[in-house]
DNA sequence: GTCTATAGACCGATAGAC
DNA sequence: GTCTATCGGTCTATAGAC
């Protein structure tokens, strides 16, 4: 779990904290930064396994063994940068709610609330069907109470939301989003895009496209069902 | 689950197979019945508590342990009724599939096409809030294979969705609902209520009650999100 | 020679099955 | 009530860097 340098730092979780002391920088930088890379990378390569992992099996039916095998190395060197099996789901879900706020952050200034949030809802579904969503089941008390203990997580989910939030505000006043539904409703409902079974039951049918799939869903999320 | 009557039944691997030859009958009626009554309602009340537990864990966190406790009898009875987990879970789909063919064939008669549809995306949704609706992880493999080789839930299932399918035909014919969605969209999509995470979230922040719930889905899924 | 990180055996608990 | 498999988590012997 955290390795602490000798030096003041404050708990962290990840390989960062194994970075030399500065003062002796000057005599091996190089290899140094290499070393460190080499756990950063692979840290990587672990959390885009569990992602992956995640997206195909869920949480439960994920086996630490199987992360271990995939990533190509022993199980005991995953406890050596993760703590335990929801500190690795936890990873996963910053990754993606970095990947989220990066995101939103490349949308054009110019794009009006409502397409940001009809963008948001299309990169969920896209990164659903291409597998890369994990999913987190809801119901599981442990993996919850270890997400809501985990800082960065919570930081990256209230940057999104908040973000998200603003945008839902603005188009309920604007006109384009129904004002009637509260502004929190709209938010799970978008969030609930990245777990929608709708998707996967379509794509598994066989008789649409992942592009017509993902614009059925938004015209159904967003337009409704019934005529207009 | 349905329960057959002795006459003209075809092979089925729950109780009801145990009920004597008809000839029998004439002999010792009230022994048989009482016995097989008794045996049909403890397979009940396990079907009933599988059904609660589902809602309430899931499948995969769901012990068989669980089951055996709430029901109040040894793990190995439960084996006399279902020969595995995947069973089990089988038996409460089936169950569930049955509650919702009396439902749709409750509806009046005079009700229109699009009426009926939202009245079973309500029940799907009440059930949910309720804590009565088993969902369960489209996941699972194993649990996937089981629940295809089930006769009774092909069959439930198959009836369920030719009968809801021809009110969205007819729906999308009276101009009601949306035409330019495929028909098969429009199912999955309300299938889908039956696992939406959205009322759980909202419930659990305390600001509706479950009425206002079940109206503000309703509206989201048949109205979509955009002003009209 | 010392020190670290790793790989793979290993353990305890638990769940499904009978 | 037992048996077996599996999973999360740990321990140790070793290989390689310095």
């Amino acid at each position: 779990m955290p390795k602490h340098s000798p030096l003041a730092r404050d708990a962290d979780t990840d390989t960062a904290s194994k970075v030399k002391p500065k003062h002796l920088d000057a005599i091996a930088p190089v290899k140094v930064s290499f070393k460190v890379q080499m756990l950063q990378a692979r840290e990587d390569a672990i959390v885009k396994a569990v992602n992956r992992l995640l997206a195909e099996k869920g949480f439960d039916l994920m086996t630490v063994d199987e992360v271990a095998a995939e990533v190509g190395i022993a199980k005991a060197s995953l406890y050596k940068h993760f703590s335990s099996k929801e500190d690795l789901a936890a990873a996963a879900m910053v990754r993606i709610l970095g990947l989220a706020q990066a995101f939103l952050a490349s949308l054009p200034a110019d794009a009006q609330p409502l397409a940001r949030l009809v963008a948001v809802a299309r990169w969920m579904l896209q990164l659903q069907l291409a597998g890369e969503m994990p999913s987190l089941p809801s119901q599981n008390s442990s993996l919850r109470a270890n997400l809501m203990a985990n800082k960065a997580y919570l930081d990256g989910l209230v940057q999104v939301s908040d973000q998200i939030g603003g945008w839902i505000e603005a188009a309920q006043q604007d006109g384009s989003v129904n004002p009637k539904i509260p502004a929190l409703v709209v938010l799970y409902t978008l969030y609930s895009r990245a777990c929608d079974p709708v998707p996967g039951f379509l794509k598994a049918g066989g008789q649409h496209s992942d592009e017509e799939i993902v614009e059925l869903v938004l015209s159904s999320c967003f337009d409704g069902l019934r005529a207009r």
